[in-house]
DNA sequence: CCTGCGCATTGATCACCGTCAATAATGAGC
DNA sequence: GCTCATTATTGACGGTGATCAATGCGCAGG
C-alpha cells in the first residue's frame, strides 16, 4: 500500500504480509471480544463493520472495500471491539501487528503511511458523526450514495452505475434510519428523477444535484 | 504518559514535551484547516472539537479533559480537520509531531502506547455513532451524563457531583439534539429524582438508575 | 415449475423531537 | 448595584421519521 520505498523495503513489507483468507458471503471475518493479532487489508469483497452494545442495540459503523484496511479498533485493547463481516464472497491479507510495529521502526515511510492510514480512519468516523449528528434522511441518504459512488469512482468502476451489496436495513443501521425510510428515501430520490433504484443496482442520472441534496432544503 | 519506562527513556520522552500553551476560555488551540504540526496533551482545562462542514453545519464530536490527547484528526492530510476551542482556561502540552515520530520509533513502549491511543480514539468514536445513531433523546443525555461522571470519577473528582463546562447547546451538537431538548431531557431526569439540575451542576442522586436510563424504556 | 423465505415497497398512524416563542435566570462589565 | 447579553427553561404546535401492517418481488431449492 504505501508508495515511494526503496526496492529493498518493499520486499520487507511485501513479507509484512502474512497469509490471505478468504471469507464467504456472510461469514465474519472477526468478531467482538476476540483477540485481536491482524490487520487486515481487503484484496477483494466487501464487508461491513458492526457494533453491539451491552444492550444489544446493533450499530453499522461503516463499509469496507477493496484496499482498505480493518481491525484497527482492536488495537487499543488487545480484542476487537466490532465485528467485521463480509457481505460477498471476499479475500483479505492478513498483516501480523507485531510484524508491523516491528517493521515500520525501521521503514519511516511506512511508520508514516500507518499513522495516515489511522488517522484518517478517525477523520472519517467524524464525517460520519457529523451526518448522525445533523442530517435529515433523505441528506443522509444522498450523502451515502455520493461517497459510494466516489468510492467505486476512485477503484476504477463507474460513478453513477454500481451495485449495492448491503440491504436496506444495513443501510439503514449506518445511517441510524430504518429501513423503510431508507426505501422511502431512494424512492423519492427516484420520483425526482436524480436516480434509478432496482433492488440494489443504483444507476444515477444527476450526481450534481445529489451532492446538493446533501445540503439543507434549497 | 506512557508508563514502564526506563529512567533513560522517560527522560527521552520528557524532552519530547515541548513548548506549553495557555489557552484562554474561548480560544482556539487549532482551527481547521492550520497547518498540522504538534499534538497537544491537556494539563489543566477542558476543551471541546468541532468539525465544520461546507454547506455550515457544525458538530461538536467531542469534549476533552485533562490526560486527554487533542490534534490526532491533523496527522492524515497535514491539517487539522476540526477546530479546538477551550470551554476554560487551559493549558496543554505541545508535542511536535515530528520527534514523536522519531522517539516511536526507538521506543517500543511509546510507539504501542500512541498506536493504543488512536485506536482508542477510534473506539470512542464508534460508540458516539452507536449513541446518534440508535438512542433516544433521553438516553442520551443519561449516558453522556454517565460518561462525564465515569470521567471526572478516574481523575479523583466526583463521580455524583461535577460542574459541566459546555452549553446545553453544546451538549446537544454532541448529541444530535437541539438545546431545548438537552433542557428538557434534563428537567425531566430531575423529576424522576435520579439527580439536581442547578444550570452547569450536576448532581446525581442514583447513578445506577441514570445507567438503567441510557437502556430502552423500562 | 412452484414453493417459500428474505428483502423491498408502500400506506396509515403516531410519537418524538424540532421549531417558534415567551420568559426567566445568570453572569460579565460598567 | 444595575444593565445587557448570554444561557436556560418551559409551553404550544407541527413535521419528520418510527411503527405497524399488508403486499409485492426475486431468488434459491425442491
Amino acid at each position: 500500500m504505501p508508495v515511494g520505498l526503496s526496492d529493498n523495503d518493499l520486499e520487507r513489507v511485501d513479507e509484512l504480509i502474512g497469509a490471505r483468507r478468504r471469507v464467504a458471503r456472510g461469514m465474519p471475518l472477526y468478531l467482538t471480544g476476540e483477540s485481536f493479532q491482524s490487520l487486515y487489508a481487503i484484496r477483494t469483497g466487501f464487508f461491513k463493520t458492526e457494533v453491539i452494545s451491552e444492550d444489544g442495540r446493533e450499530q453499522v459503523t461503516g463499509f469496507q472495500m477493496a484496499g482498505e484496511l480493518m481491525g484497527l479498533d482492536g488495537i487499543g485493547t488487545g480484542q476487537h471491539n466490532c465485528d467485521a463481516r463480509a457481505l460477498e464472497d471476499s479475500e483479505v491479507c492478513v498483516i501480523p501487528f507485531n510484524r508491523l510495529s516491528e517493521l515500520s521502526r525501521e521503514i519511516d515511510t511506512l511508520q508514516h503511511h500507518f499513522h495516515k492510514v489511522m488517522s484518517r480512519e478517525i477523520v472519517r468516523d467524524q464525517a460520519v458523526m457529523m451526518l448522525l449528528g445533523t442530517m435529515r434522511a433523505e441528506e443522509r441518504l444522498a450523502a451515502f450514495l455520493v461517497n459510494m459512488s466516489q468510492r467505486f469512482a476512485s477503484r476504477g468502476y463507474s460513478a453513477t452505475e454500481f451495485n449495492l451489496r448491503m440491504t436496506r436495513e444495513e443501510i439503514g443501521s449506518y445511517l441510524g434510519l430504518k429501513l423503510e425510510t431508507v426505501s422511502r428515501g431512494l424512492s423519492r430520490l427516484q420520483e425526482e428523477g436524480l436516480l434509478t433504484v432496482q433492488n440494489k443496482n443504483i444507476r444515477i442520472h444527476k450526481l450534481d444535484e445529489l451532492k446538493r441534496a446533501m445540503s439543507p432544503r434549497c
